[in-house]
DNA sequence: TGTACATCAGTGAACGCGCGTTCACTGATGTAC
DNA sequence: TGTACATCAGTGAACGCGCGTTCACTGATGTAC
């Protein structure tokens, strides 16, 4: 959005922003699959058929939720990451993963949104992709940023036995010259992080795990051990 | 549910399959928030009343079909960890896991209804914990397995460092006497199984993971090995 | 084995509710001259 | 700066739909004697 000039401008904004700032309170009442528009617009105090002058259609208000979810937390993610000093890979890789989860705890329906299983007949559209990348990209730089001053560790398990290469071509885009075992490690300790996440919200931690954050901490530590981080 | 006798319990017990088979098949298309007893009733061409002979509420309908969904599951990894030899720790270990996710590809729509975001204002009932429990049980006795005939690896990763226990202490029952470090690799291979699963089951591994079996095997192996498996 | 009564399955109408979306309209705001 | 016209936000009624649950009732099945 560009800077607002006129008033009409400025109104339309805010009331943008305060439809998808009720919507966000009805996630978490509701769920995804139950938001409904006519609910949000008695929030606001208006008629449902408002709404449309914002908003097209239900599905394009839960699109324009997800990719704010996405990029919160990708924002919450980076920040953290970046606040660490750039040589100190451990600590980068603590304060990236523990602000993923700290996002996840303080905004658990927004991330069933966006990590929870997908909402019956709604497609995301392909606006979500770029968005929902920042969390591995950040995580990704960390072992880009590593492997670039020479601080890989030797792997600690006997390597892969691949006939294909299971991952995506393009993903050397973004992990450069990193060989596939450490690289399939990167993509395991994203995916530990939000399973981890998603059992702990999810309920299957209950009369399991007591101390969360610490283990929490620990599974991230072999996570990025597995992908040759030197934690 | 003892074998019935009488003709109307037989037939009680078929039309509450049938029930049952109808609402799995609805799951599929309109997800478990949105399962309407109207809707079964009318695949099945009853009053929407008649239901309420069967089962007392909708919520009722979804604990049922939780509950065979996690048995389900259970009977499916417990069988092919059952079929490899006693001793074959890593064959185990794969049929187990592989197991898992062959039924969540399976059965995405049950899957999701156990392993995705919870269903909301449904509370489970205290029924489910046990069926729930079944497939950590399943892969938990490889372990203890390999403790009991002393072929436990050490843990290739420097250890914990613990204040005091991460892990709720009945889980002795399961895990014995085996240690925390690796009690909690066992904790974390199992968050990594349905991780794993439901990040390709939701969409996650879009233009990144191409050979999505060979991967998950990786993954889980990789998994198995910090819980102290020779794998 | 037959009868009388109790149990149960299934019906269909009704209650009271909610939803997304469309449409013709009013009145305020913005723009070009 | 003032006027005429175009744009836009918001309204309220309506369409057509779906839902979970309750209730009084009918007719079939099961049980005790």
């Amino acid at each position: 959005m560009s800077a607002p000039r006129t008033a009409r401008e400025r109104a339309r904004a805010e009331l943008t922003r305060e439809i998808l700032d009720a919507a966000r309170e009805h996630l978490a009442a509701s769920g995804a699959s139950q938001l409904s528009l006519r609910a949000i617009a008695r929030d606001l105090g208006m008629a449902s058929s408002a709404i449309y002058r914002y908003f097209p259609s239900r599905d394009a208000l839960l699109t324009a939720l997800i990719v704010e979810a996405y990029d919160s937390l990708g924002a919450a993610v980076e920040q953290a990451e970046a606040s660490a000093a750039r040589d100190d890979v451990a600590g980068r890789w603590r304060a990236g993963t523990r602000a993923a989860r700290a996002w996840a705890l303080d905004h658990p329906h927004e991330y069933s949104l966006i990590y929870g299983s997908p909402v019956p007949g709604y497609v995301a559209p392909s606006d979500t992709i770029d968005p929902a990348g920042r969390v591995g990209l950040a995580l990704a730089g960390i072992l880009r940023d590593a492997h670039a001053a020479g601080r890989l560790r030797p792997m600690p398990l006997a390597d892969v036995q691949q006939a294909r290469p299971m991952l995506e071509g393009l993903l050397a885009l973004v992990f450069v010259d990193i060989d596939e075992p450490r690289v399939v490690g990167a993509i395991s300790a994203w995916t530990t992080l939000f399973g981890t996440i998603s059992f702990e919200l999810f309920g299957h931690y209950e009369n399991i795990v007591v101390d969360r954050a610490a283990y929490f901490d620990e599974t991230m530590r072999r996570a990025g051990i597995l992908a040759g981080l030197d934690l």
